[in-house]
RNA sequence: CGCGGGGUGGAGCAGUCUGGUAGCUCGCCGGGCUCAUAACCCGGAGGUCGUGGGUUCAAAUCCCACCCCCGCUACCA
């Protein structure tokens, strides 16, 4: 059974989850869950990024003690991920005990296998509070942050630690081009190779005198600047340094956003390489959501849209929308019409439906006890096809062709029950041709089942048990799919998967 | 300025690498069916593929120029 450790982006702990952080949950979730099914022993890691300047200030803002503030936030985001029926292993948040232990040995380690990586250095320049960090001239415009232009920068000048970024470049992109450590999709890879390919400046590794964070080994008066703090997440959730760190590590695929590939496709692996630690395997960035065609933001308030987007039609349905209509490659829209519209014709017309009136044809003609049949119908032969476009897309992290691939089975199934007519069948008596129209509607939906578990686990439960099946869909449901053997289970029309809303709302 | 993505029937997209009758979903029109969540199935109408040149027997697809929209440019998923 292979190993797969998985990582989403941990969030910054300064607002509410948005529909942009939603994505990328869902989508590592229905990644964790696909390869659950093919049995690997997956470890599956969320959490949050608790220190920096812009956490402290919003504790004070709010007045509230820092770890008060964090913890709250932090109880926010898993709950919602919960709600969205993320099925992750483990929470990590910077706070903790673990990750301080974990980032005092690896930056001990770096200085001990590569001491002059890490030097001192005089930094003097106009600081953002905003970004957290010192501004080039390029980034500023009439003396202030283009980022922030409401906040004054700072003239600060001060000691800071610096890691010898640069070192690494040729190496991480060696690495890159190779292979060896993957950057998905090919976009991302070509942006990350263009920047590598210009150069890498040292980067400024601790801030002085500043509270909030992590004390600086040999250097407690400084603490470690917030980013190069939280990369470690990945390393401090495998008990590292802790003996059997190596069970885990290191990590086979990282879910980032696309806005922060520079972090964990060139800072990250520099830092891992200087320690002498293995690299993450691979990296997939996804792209953002849009909302009605404008960038989201946490500045605008879009969190508003994440509760009512999970009331709107349940979490299965917005985790459905979010992986196929916005996708987890590129760019996606997010619009009320659409997501409506898509919950209307793909989940309560398309999966609700067939479910509906298959099940509701083997209560009427045959009490819900599945016939035996010999198999091998047309509608076999659709999920046969459907199965192999399903795994494809799936291994290649191609979520919307997942799902692309289970809904032609569901319009194959459609199909089939007009050419078939197994109502006609019930009145000519044709008990025979009956039985085997029925079983095979109901291996259908066996499939579909399994086939949707990673998108929608809730519903795809409810569809589970319907069908006479006993816990949950597992890897053994996976290794079925090719011959369920279903005859005289007994199943029931379930109650309707996903209602529609009566009259349509203004 | 630099880099990148995009401009295809009413809407949203695929097709462009490897030129050869323009495809999908939704919507619209017509027909069928009655098992089903007024659902399902079949057929049809609708596009000079951003603009202008060029290459070619043939260009959405290759080349050149231009117009428009959007993102990134160091810490936002």
């Amino acid at each position: 059974m292979a190993k797969f450790y998985i990582n989403t982006a941990i969030d910054y702990s300064n607002g509410d989850p948005h529909l942009g952080h939603a994505l990328e949950k869902v989508g590592a979730d229905c990644i964790a869950r696909y390869r659950r099914l093919r049995g690997d022993q997956v470890h599956y890691v969320m959490g949050m990024d608790e220190h920096g300047q812009k956490v402290l200030q919003s504790a004070e803002k709010a007045g509230t003690p820092p770890e008060t503030w964090v913890g709250q936030i932090s109880d926010r985001f898993e709950n919602t991920w919960r709600r969205l029926h993320c099925s992750h292993d483990d929470w990590i948040r910077t706070t903790q005990a673990r990750h301080t232990r974990s980032v005092t040995s690896l930056l001990q380690r770096i200085q001990q296998q590569h001491p002059e990586d890490i030097f001192l250095g005089v930094y003097e320049g106009l600081y953002c509070v905003g970004c957290e960090e010192f501004k080039a001239e390029s980034q500023i415009v009439e003396g202030r942050c283009i980022e922030h232009p409401n906040l004054a920068l700072v003239p600060t000048k001060e000691e800071n630690h610096y890691f010898r970024l640069s070192r690494y470049r040729d190496r991480v992109l060696e690495l890159i081009t190779s292979g060896e450590f993957r950057v998905d999709p090919v976009i991302r890879r070509n942006e990350v190779l263009r920047l590598l390919e210009s150069g890498l400046q040292d980067i400024s590794i601790s801030r002085l005198r500043f509270p909030w964070g992590i004390p600086f080994p040999g250097a407690p008066e400084h603490t470690v600047y917030v980013w190069f703090d939280a990369l470690i997440n990945y390393l401090s959730a495998t008990g590292f340094p802790q003996p059997g760190y190596e069970r885990l590590w290191p990590t086979d695929l990282n879910v980032i956003g696309k806005g922060i590939t520079r972090f964990h496709c060139v800072i990250w692996p520099a830092m891992l390489l200087a320690a002498g630690l293995p690299l993450p395997r691979r990296v997939w960035a996804h792209g953002y959501v849009q909302w009605e065609g404008a960038k989201v933001s946490k500045s605008a308030g879009v969190s508003v849209h994440l509760d009512e987007a999970i009331q709107r039609h349940g979490p299965d349905a917005l985790r459905y929308f979010l992986l196929r209509e916005v996708g987890f490659e590129g760019d996606g829209n997010f619009t009320w019409e659409r997501f409506d519209d898509r919950y209307t014709a793909e989940l309560a017309d398309g999966l609700g439906n067939l479910a509906s009136r298959s099940l509701a044809m083997l209560e009427k003609y045959r009490s819900g006890k599945v016939p035996a049949d010999a198999g091998g119908t047309p509608l076999d032969q659709a999920a046969e096809t459907a199965l192999a476009d399903y795994t494809r897309a799936m291994e290649a992290i191609d979520l919307r062709g997942g799902a692309d691939a289970a809904w032609a089975l569901i319009g194959a199934a459609n199909q089939y029950i007009v050419q078939v007519a197994p109502w006609s069948l019930a009145k000519q008596n044709k008990a025979e041709e009956l039985d085997r129209a029925l079983a095979a509607l109901v291996r259908c939906l066996y499939r579909l089942a399994v086939l949707i578990q990673p998108f929608m686990p809730g519903k795809s439960q409810e569809l589970w048990e319907s069908l006479g099946q006993e816990g949950e869909v597992d890897p053994a449901a996976w290794n079925s799919l090719s011959h369920p053997t279903l005859a005289s289970t007994e199943v029931r029309k379930p109650a309707n998967l996903f209602p529609k809303p009566q009259a349509t709302s203004p």
